[in-house]
DNA sequence: GTCTATAAAGGGATAGAC
DNA sequence: GTCTATCCCTTTATAGAC
């Protein structure tokens, strides 16, 4: 790393080999911790400021409002998601091979990313509530449209592994349901040991994995 | 009922029949009504006072703060849970048996105290990254003691099942929260529809607790 | 026991300096 | 591109009237 965030704000400049895109995304790495260590209502602009150490200037000059910066963490949260698990669910192999491979790469991304993951969260109860202004209501129907999409290929997954004969459930949509309910509940209740590596992150996905979808009864 | 909480907030008295016990239930009821609707974040003080038909006169002389508040109401929360599954845990049957009768009592709190639940989950989170201050960490760790107490029902649960050999997990520890990740989900998604009866509920329930006990992949 | 009024603090957003 | 200073509104909490 070239230089610290603290650097970088003290010296007033962003150094020439900072791009103005990573610029931007630093502000929205640390918006993404704060909407998950404190929630969107208690996340001030000067609690994201001082994260980056620096100040509220710098971060409206790259969004223009805290509704604003929490959508483009939405945003980053599904695109890091669909990136993930796209490619898995077009790829070769039964329905069962691919779900189980779809569930592997999701449950990464809620240990790996779950500052984003868990500010996606956030974002069904703000479009529930109500929690922003009506003047949203356009930007949130259209990331809610988005995590449709990503729910969609979990959907179609589960009725390719009906068709196949790999999967046996009574309605696709619910099993989606629970099953993207027991992954993402990940993203709440882990956190990274000191020293773990890759490897241990793949071992506990699969051991998730592998409980959810063989469910909990002993077979007969 | 005797009164309407807004006789007796305009009366300014409290009529004989009224114990002080119940008047700060009625608080705790309109704040819980309040966590329900808005989420605990977007809730305040004034809000509480207004679904009662008061003012936070009458809020701050039964509770201190509002995290004071929110300590009640997560401690009615988990009661609300306690009661519905304890019975249950205790009583007979295999630990599958069991297991599905707790799950399924779960979810229907889930369903039946939506937003209440949720605020319960997520809540404690945004005071565990230390949002208050120390002041509250005694009230904070008793309140994470009762969840562990609640979890501990379905762990002990899960070993008994495995012991009389009703249910194969690899670790009950682990089963325990992808089960309860997969059914807390229902309290995000799941909303009553128009004249949803209990009936209606419990059968959802069902079927819920039966694609999550069962497994998704096809029965060989 | 509840109300009105108000103090004190926090936080979103903007303007203009550098 | 970032900072400082500031406006204005919301919210928590308290003081004292009734």
């Amino acid at each position: 790393m070239p230089a610290s965030a603290q650097d970088i704000a003290s010296s007033g400049i962003a150094p020439p080999d900072t791009a103005p895109q990573d610029r931007r995304e630093e502000v929205l790495a640390a918006a993404a911790e704060c909407f998950m260590r404190r929630g969107y209502e208690q996340t001030s602009m000067d609690h994201v400021a001082e994260a980056l150490g620096a100040t509220k200037g710098r971060v409206y000059h790259h969004f223009r409002s805290k509704p604003e910066l929490f959508f483009q963490v939405y945003r980053r949260a599904m695109d890091i998601l669909m990136q993930a698990c796209e490619p898995v669910a077009a790829g070769g192999g039964t329905g069962e091979q691919r779900l189980s491979g779809m569930a592997k790469a999701h449950t990464l991304c809620m240990m790996e990313t779950r500052t984003f993951q868990r500010t996606l969260t956030m974002g069904v109860d703000l479009y529930r509530f109500g929690g922003t202004g009506p003047e949203h209501k356009a930007a949130l129907e259209e990331l809610m449209g988005l995590r449709f999409v990503y729910e969609d290929l979990f959907r179609h997954t589960f009725a390719a592994g009906i068709a196949d004969g790999t999967l046996a459930v009574p309605d696709p949509s619910l099993a989606m349901r629970t099953l993207l309910g027991a992954l993402n509940w990940v993203a709440v209740w882990y956190s990274p040991r000191p020293g773990e590596t890759r490897q241990h992150r793949e071992r506990l996905a699969e051991e998730i994995v592998e409980t959810v979808l063989g469910g909990y009864r002993a077979k007969a």
